[in-house]
DNA sequence: ACGCCGCGCGCATACGATTGCCTACAATCG
DNA sequence: CGATTGTAGGCAATCGTATGCGCGCGGCGT
């Protein structure tokens, strides 16, 4: 074997050189497609033989630069670390694969900075599409960069959509009233909301809670945050019986908060969570909560990415009971009870 | 308002042919880069201008063609679903960023697959380095497509590194330790392990457990299968008064079941994690585990892979002591008590 | 025997940005 | 006043791939 200094990169050209043939016919072999210009059998063996032995790889800025498309999703995704994102990416990353896209995912950590950053890399026939997740109104140029863009740009759950792109959601009001309906029907009379109404989709569902309530605690979205807020609502002169969280997140602070004060969950507190994080179902107790049809959402953010559709439609939630909640001052039905569902259970 | 008809893409030479200069003075002029070639600063302005004017942007594929970095890193991870790979991916995109890099993730979700074509993906320049999140051992073509690629490429928590690239890890082993070890001094003698070994980092800590004990349940690494492995534990003649989990989903998944059983943690039964996720400050109760030096180990991921560092360190852990731990048959400290830190309550 | 057809393939160019080299003009020097 | 230096910027090659167009050659028809 002789010394190869360097092997940078096996191009067209040099497969074509040892071949013997032109970088033209490399291409039409490589390419696969039906040829527009017939190729002898030999010819094509010949070549095919010498690109596997140099291990030659396309170049794919070259075909991106020529307009080929790159086959690439992005996903612009407001924080990571949400666990509730981290499932929507995964079955995004799933229905794409299976139209033969790539995610690539860029995350804006709240920080405008960052996503013009992120904006540019994906812009620019980087990747066909883009993917926005979650509400991202925050960033200033973010949005008005992204007009800029060549390809669709789709948001998924954006929250209230401006109808600057289109977008697949989920009807928040509704979820948030299947819970205050829940925990009605319970018999609970004073239920109380906790959420972080700066974000689209939070304030949409404490909209539909003032609807019939007005025990408002605001937070950040993370777990501490939800158990501060329960010492808020619980050193107040009349404390829910019921607390409606805006997240999975929250509602796991909420129960911490709960165990840590000696307060029993359901039998002296009622909590419900919205998201069905994959942890909710595990809590102590089981979180009963909001759950979105994460899937059929991906795949149609992907379809409508893609230009396989051209629907923007407003998927339905489903209330899934555990065994947080129960009437006032009650056991909730069986102690490790999925009343409506039992998925759950390994 | 004229109507332009597919404002396809503004390029140099666009801005060039409105400024009234060649296309190589548009480049000069936006590269910013000390001038080899002077420009007066009248051209200067009006290139800057109409280049503003018409919103041009980049084309990083041309860029990249020519040999420029394409400032991204790559990141492969096995699951972006597990909280503690979100926590990593936001740790190592913040350290990239203050790098001026950004980094693009695809994941492998433990499909082969997947992973090659994410490989393919990201090599060939299309980023300047690759980060390799975790163990990916079993993506069978993935490690050696990787040996392929041109730009260096990181293993993070890959667990038991077989030194085919530099590898930024964690002392697996004294971790494992520490939490034997809190235990042992609690008073805990009949100590568990519950794991998956065919992580690589998993079957080290394995390996750490054995060194003093052997009750172990071998699961994969969901709270479903945790819940589940506390079951077959406490079926067993003597069962364990302590639990070490192999990471903190799993641990989710012992309290939720123990809670479910109506075993107090950690008055019947001590629990411990590994890796400190988010949610495991405000878990019920509040879960000792095992917290890794995640924002060290990602910014010397990112040196190492930019080429600003050439250390391949052992990164230290730290026992987190919380609530999920006490004397067998004992309540633990203070009931929301961190006894070795507090940075957790809010 | 000559022209025509079609197969098989190479030439050349384009994609957008970078960069070495060269040109044109002005100012300054000898 | 001619030569030199410096300033400002254009020309064209280049990166790797795709593709329209055209060229040569062999076989067949008349």
């Amino acid at each position: 074997m002789t010394v190869t200094e360097r092997p940078r990169h096996v191009t067209m050209k040099d497969v074509a050189q040892v071949a013997r043939v032109s970088q033209s016919t490399v291409s039409r072999v490589l390419s696969g497609a039906p040829p527009a210009v017939p190729i002898s059998e030999s010819t094509r063996a010949r070549v095919l033989d010498t690109a596997a032995r140099l291990q030659y790889r396309p170049n794919p800025l070259a075909r991106g630069l020529r307009g080929a498309p790159t086959m690439l999703i992005g996903a612009i995704v407001r924080d990571v670390t949400d666990p509730f994102f981290a499932v929507a990416i995964d079955a995004l990353s799933r229905h794409a694969r299976r139209r033969d896209y790539s995610v690539v995912l860029g995350h804006a950590r709240e920080q405008a900075e960052e996503a013009l950053a992120l904006a540019a890399v994906l812009e620019a026939r980087q990747c066909d599409a883009i993917v926005l997740l979650g509400d991202v109104r925050e960033e200033p140029g973010l949005l008005e960069d992204l007009g800029a863009v060549d390809g669709p740009v789709v948001e998924l759950w954006r929250g209230a959509g401006d109808g600057r792109f289109p977008a697949i959601s989920v009807d928040n009001a509704d979820g948030m009233r299947q819970a205050i309906r829940h925990l009605s029907e319970l018999g609970h009379e004073r239920i109380a909301f906790v959420g972080d109404p700066e974000k689209a989709d939070v304030a949409v569902r404490l909209e539909a809670y003032r609807e019939s309530g007005d025990d408002v605690v605001t937070v950040r979205n993370t777990a501490q945050d939800g158990a501060a807020a329960l010492d808020v609502l619980l050193d107040r002169p009349n404390p829910p019986t019921a607390i409606a969280a805006a997240t999975d997140v929250l509602a796991f602070g909420l129960l911490h908060r709960a165990a840590a004060r000696g307060l029993r969950v359901p039998e002296d507190l009622s909590v419900t969570g919205f998201d069905d994080i994959p942890l909710a179902a595990t809590a102590v107790p089981a979180l009963t909560t909001i759950r979105m049809p994460i899937d059929a959402m991906a795949e149609a953010a992907v379809e409508r990415a893609i230009g396989a559709s051209t629907e923007t439609s407003v998927f339905a939630t489903e209330l899934v009971v555990r065994a947080s909640t129960a009437r006032p001052g009650e056991h909730s039905v069986p102690p490790e009870g999925d009343a409506a569902r039992r998925e759950d259970a390994p």
